[in-house]
DNA sequence: CTATCTATACCAACCAGACGGTACACCATC
DNA sequence: GATGGTGTACCGTCTGGTTGGTATAGATAG
């Protein structure tokens, strides 16, 4: 029934519990995420949860912030191969996007979502996350002198915003295969329009 | 038995509880929508609005389907201006989006989102709505011998839904000018890849 | 005209379960 | 023996839902 040797304190009980909120919400659904089955699948107690996230808040904010953290990790290393090019971040952007689709598990956004309705600020990392890709896509568009348009930018920003909130709904009717196809046609376009 | 008599009730007490809930939702937040705060709202008792709605799904479900009817509405408005060109449909839905956008309350919104983050299936009337959207876009756009280009459509309606949920979600750091310029760019955007 | 019946519309009280959170005892290790 | 973790037990609240009942408006029938 003990977890198996992570000793006691492990550095990273706090990750333990995050994957198993993962799961919870995963397996379950986003609606589950509870204190109490986020312990159980941890193989803590509630006690041993609310030691390491002192409230339910707390948990929320550490998957949503974990979320972030791989979506900038993914980013990054979209942006590698695309050294020099113009708009880069706006590619990175929509690059790892295609990569998101397929790792992302949707109940896991949702269980966040669910969460922030009922509490709007706990949407507030994401905020100062978005706050931060646009204020980088500003200056990236700006330093292209005369051909500026960031409104255009934002605009392929939206698109494939829209494209990954269908998918978290689960609102397309697409198959999967055109859906990919839709967001490398997202990259073609950004090609084409801002080049 | 039909309701010959809406009876000591109101002309039609349904319509009193769902705006009762929209209410609930926009002064209170979308979390708060619970069958008590919409009954309180409403002036009737808890026992009255489950006779309308047997079960807060039920409820929701009335919620979604008025948003539903309210957004074909505004878009078969203005459809009526662009009688005869091309891509009507397209050019109807992003048309009302900006109606919307000004019209539709987040919290709103977002308490049906919060709903189906537990119950999925919540979400099916919607899945309908945009099922029958796409198939209205097919056919339009296949109308257009030679020039097809149903990708291409798809992707100018995902730029107006990211639009839409960062506003819903409060995301977008944008101010409302800002929001509506993108949103007539938008409009332009289409203009000028699809004719 | 009135007694009776029936369907509609609504209410007040209650209930069981889930949930977030607290209090505190326990145990290992340094 | 203090500190960092963890477990057990419990509580108060909220919420969806149930139950049994009431009031009223026709329709029906005598």
């Amino acid at each position: 029934m003990r977890r198996p040797k992570p000793a006691p304190g492990s550095p990273n009980t706090r990750d333990q519990i995050l994957d198993a909120a993962q799961r919870v919400a995963a397996d379950r659904g986003a609606g589950h995420v509870t204190l109490d089955a986020v312990a159980r699948e941890s193989g803590l107690s509630k006690g041993g949860v609310l030691y390491h996230f002192p409230n339910k808040d707390a948990l929320i904010n550490g998957m949503l912030e974990r979320l972030l953290a791989q979506n900038t990790a993914a980013q990054e290393r979209a942006g590698k191969t695309l050294a020099g090019q113009t708009h880069r971040t706006l590619r990175s952007i929509l690059t790892a996007r295609q990569a998101e689709h397929r790792d992302l598990n949707p109940d896991v956004a949702m269980a966040v979502l669910a969460a922030a309705a009922e509490k709007p600020q706990l949407l507030d990392p994401m905020r100062a996350h978005i706050r931060q890709r646009y204020a980088q896509l500003a200056a990236e568009d700006s330093a292209r002198p005369g051909q500026q348009d960031l409104d255009l930018v934002l605009l392929m920003l939206a698109a494939a915003d829209g494209l990954l909130f269908q998918d978290l709904l689960a609102l397309s009717p697409l198959t999967p295969d055109h859906k990919e196809r839709l967001n490398r046609r997202l990259l073609e376009l950004t090609e084409e329009l801002l080049s």
